[in-house]
RNA sequence: GCCCAGGUGGCGGAAUGGUAUACGCACAACACUUAAAAUGUUGCGAGAUUUUUCUCAUGCGGGUUCGACUCCCGCCCUGGGCACCA
């Protein structure tokens, strides 16, 4: 008998699928189909597109690809036109690292990573379609990356801005947050600092509300959705004005009159009970006041002090309140309170406006701080059980709901009528203005990197900021020498004279190239998109591909992604959107839906990371085990969406279990070819039927739902109840159990469907549907429990009626024991499942 | 501190109101073999027990229900995310 060779049987198919290009998806899909194209409905399959490292393919990978790829390939059979594309994210900080490190030019290394990766997805055989392989670091690929840019700048979406950028003064580089670990920088350990520098930004704040509101209309994980708006952070509520007093600012100022000074609270409601207020360090309104305070000395010094620190040293502080006094005071509307104004660093500078009025009554913050400074506190909200004593502990302050005491008008009211209440009362008195405020900061898009797409605008001085002509790009990368940054933090592109120096567009005089790049995000805003239209290497941008295939029916990531690259594509397919640069047909979410997959760690459940040496490599598994095993390995290992601990003991159960089949579709070849047709059957076959029906049924689901894991281990009790009943088979059990596997072992599945001779390729089959009148047997296995507690088991006839139960229940010999004696006063009966006798 | 996910055998896990521990791994015994490996068969939560059966067990404590891993209330622990957002 023949043995089953993964390495053999897997190569032979993989090329057989790419020569017969069974998994090129084909344009255009249905919506626009025209005369003799695709008919079928279009299925938009995404999986993230990896960052092509040095390390080459992680399993990680394999489970989310296998997982998306199961998806496929049930698709397809079931005639949908599915488009499952992948690329190369291959800008990016590791590849800069290694070309400084070993002077090898990024694309060089670039290429190398690509090719290994390519040959390591092929060797698994997944069913990507590799006509339409994208790779951001390709210029003809980068010149729409380039070219969106330019949209955002001529819609006024893109300015520039001076901000406080993570500075490492060793490398003498700027650093991306996520290049900043517990402080320090990455790469050499120093101690980063704040530094400001001018830097390109992108006004996504603008999107903000659509960013939230929209997700009402996509089918998202809960969790996914739930960090979006997190992240965005809205938060309802109003500016209140008050007017400044104080004896050195009215000797300083003239316009004392009309001093104010601007706070934004989502909680008016408790501003009786208003006793100071606190402006941020960096805020505007100490920027703008600061030489006029009578306490400047003070306060300068306070300032030098609190952002020298940096953010970690204010966690570890915790909640500790610092601030000091201006010397100005400024005067409650509502009862003319003379209210002290400290700065002190607990206040956000950049969010609403910079300044807080505190109640120290109703917000824990704002008490530390009372109790830091020694200023007063007032309630105006009753406490629990009714506690209307003076606050003096920080356990008394009562945060989020109560009734209204101390606080004239709104007296006896619950506090979020209260709320409503005094918002209009104070509009109405023009003290203040209702306004909408979210965490969300506009995106900061400059890297002062290498290997990143060259942001493509020309500074002139008459002409200022001006686009580099549509038709120039893209604007090549162009060689260097060397990748480090300059020292004074410029990109390394600023030392390239010639590049550097150009005539500007508009004028035609001496002018000069914007030197930053852009971030990783540029390239995969919008790689979804380039999939549709996408061919051997070239993108020709436009409406009809894209219609074809968008909106992405399936998009299955990292949850690490959920914040940032998701957040960041939806908002640039919404801006491409309003701009009309993607049809209007297709609606302003690029993806449908979103489900995450979870981790694979290694043995024992830590990381897997090279340090820790406990790194999985895929090709490793595959020249032992073969591809299909670790696909089946990794979707039966756990749930799809947890993170789940590598045993290589465990991979053994899956080729076991693919071995198995193997034997069992040789032994069934094998027996029909002896027995001329006549085959003794040691069961009926409508129990192998039933089986069979059972497991298509479940395996459907699960792949929809994603739990591939019960589907494999219902497949293995299939191929079990298969394997014990050898003698009952028939052909058509045999077809469909290999039509079922074959999304999870599609080469195991394809070979065994030639063997058997059936027609055509395995993967081009219709999916099988199952048949209910076959699942539904005519035997029960009826549970009978007495008060709850399982006493015997039945097999009864379904469809049993509750009297013709009670009679089979009575005659059990089993029963008689627990019922001897007692008084029956309930029964309760589920038809074909269970009978409860409670006593 | 806040938000999300989770806690079930020696291990990965299954069961979302109705047989707890499916499926797989590990382990043990047996068969085949000179032997080993491979394969196959059987057993495998804990305790008590005279075959049989009973009691206990799904992080902890309560509750709802004829019946709870599953629903509700209060805690504990682990992982992930955010973190003074007014």
């Amino acid at each position: 008998m023949k043995k089953y060779i993964p390495n053999k049987i897997e190569k032979k198919w993989q090329k057989i699928w790419e020569q017969k290009k069974i998994f090129e998806a084909k344009n255009p899909s249905t919506r626009s189909a025209r005369s003799g194209q695709s008919k079928k409905q279009k299925f938009f399959t995404l999986v993230e597109f990896p960052y092509p490292s040095g390390d080459g393919l992680h399993v990680g990978h394999c489970r989310s690809y296998t997982g998306l790829d199961i998806i496929s390939r049930k698709k397809r059979m079931e005639g949908k036109n599915v488009l499952f594309p992948i690329g190369w994210d291959a800008f990016g900080l590791p590849t800069e690292n290694y070309a400084i490190k070993k002077g090898i030019h990024p694309s060089v290394a670039t290429k190398r990573n690509t090719d290994t990766f390519r040959k390591q997805l092929k060797s698994l055989g997944f069913s990507f379609d590799w006509s339409r392989e994208v790779n951001t670091t390709d210029p003809a690929y980068y010149k729409w990356t380039q070219w969106i840019f330019l949209q955002l700048f001529k819609n006024n979406l893109a300015y520039k801005d001076k901000i406080a950028i993570n500075w490492c003064s060793s490398c003498k580089i700027g650093l991306a947050n996520e290049e900043v670990v517990a402080g320090n920088c990455e790469r050499c350990g120093t101690k980063v600092e704040k530094k400001e520098k001018d830097q390109w930004m992108i006004k996504i704040t603008k999107y903000a509300d659509r960013l939230i509101k929209d997700l009402d209309n996509v089918n998202y994980l809960e969790k996914i959705k739930i960090q979006q708006k997190e992240w965005i952070g809205k938060s309802e509520g109003i500016n209140i004005d008050y007017k400044i007093e104080g004896q050195a600012f009215a000797e300083a100022s003239a316009d004392k009159q009309n001093k104010i000074i601007s706070v934004f609270t989502t909680r008016p409601d408790t501003n009786f009970g208003a006793t100071f207020l606190v402006a941020g360090p960096d805020s505007n309104f100490v920027k703008e006041n600061l030489e006029t305070f009578p306490e400047k000395e003070k306060v300068k010094e306070y300032i030098k002090e609190a952002l020298a620190k940096a953010d970690i040293e204010r966690t570890a502080e915790g909640r500790k309140k610092t601030g000091v006094a201006t010397g100005w005071y400024a005067i409650n509307n509502l009862n003319n309170r003379k209210m002290p104004i400290y700065v002190g660093d607990f206040v956000l500078g950049q969010f609403g406006t910079g300044c807080v009025v505190g109640v120290p009554g109703h917000d824990l913050r704002d008490f530390e701080f009372a109790k830091a400074m020694n200023l007063e506190v007032i309630r105006v909200v009753i406490g629990k059980d009714g506690d209307t004593s003076e606050i003096t502990d920080a356990k008394q302050v009562q945060e989020e709901v109560g009734i209204m005491i101390n606080s004239g008008f709104l007296d006896g009211k619950d506090i979020h009528e209260a709320t409503k209440l005094i918002m209009d009362y104070i509009e109405e008195k023009g003290w203040g203005k209702k306004i909408i405020n979210y965490k969300l900061r506009d995106w900061v898009f400059s890297r002062q990197h290498y290997w990143g797409e060259p942001i493509p605008l020309i500074y002139c001085s008459d002409c200022g900021w001006v686009a580099v002509p549509e038709k120039d790009l893209p604007v090549e990368l162009p060689k260097v020498k060397k990748y480090e940054p300059t020292d004074n933090g410029e990109s390394p592109l600023a030392v390239i004279e010639k590049w550097v120096n150009t005539k500007c567009p508009k004028c035609g005089g001496p002018a000069k190239r914007e030197t930053d790049t852009m971030p990783n995000w540029a390239g995969s805003n919008w790689y979804f998109l380039a999939y549709t239209f996408a061919k051997n290497g070239k993108y020709n941008w436009n409406n009809k591909d894209i219609e074809s295939f968008m909106p992405v029916d399936w998009y299955n990531g990292g949850m690490e992604h959920t914040t940032l690259h998701l957040l960041y594509s939806r908002f640039i397919f919404k801006f491409l959107w309003d701009i009309g640069a993607v049809p209007k047909s297709i609606g302003s979410e690029p993806y449908m839906k979103r489900t995450s997959h979870g981790m694979v760690l290694g043995e024992g459940g830590i990381k897997m990371s090279k340090s820790k040496g406990n790194v999985i490599n895929p090709d490793t598994v595959v020249k032992d085990f073969g591809a299909d095993t670790l696909r089946i390995y990794e979707m039966f290992m756990g749930p799809f969406d947890q993170a789940i601990p590598w045993d290589t003991k465990g991979v053994i159960g899956s080729r076991r279990f693919l071995e198995k089949i193997y034997n069992l579709i040789s032994n069934f070849k094998f027996q029909i070819s002896n027995s001329k047709g006549v085959i003794k059957s040691k069961i009926e076959n409508s129990e192998l039927d039933a089986v069979l029906h059972k497991t298509i049924k479940k395996v459907s689901e699960d792949i929809e739902s994603m739990r591939f894991n019960t589907a494999v281990s219902a497949l293995m009790i299939l191929v079990n109840a298969f394997y014990e009943y050898q003698e009952s088979l028939t052909k058509d059990n045999v077809k469909n159990l290999l039509l079922i596997l074959s999304p999870f072992a599609p080469h195991l599945a394809e070979e065994l469907w030639s063997e058997m001779k059936f027609k055509g390729l395995a993967c081009q089959q219709p999916w099988p549907k199952y048949d209910e009148k076959l699942i539904t047997s005519e035997k029960v296995l009826l549970i009978v429990q007495i008060n709850g507690k399982v006493r015997d088991k039945i097999e009864a006839s379904s469809g049993l009626l509750q009297t013709d139960a009670e009679k089979l229940v009575k005659e059990s010999e089993k029963l008689k024991v627990h019922l001897e004696g007692k008084q029956i006063r309930k029964i309760i009966y589920i038809k074909d499942k269970l009978i409860n006798i409670v006593i």
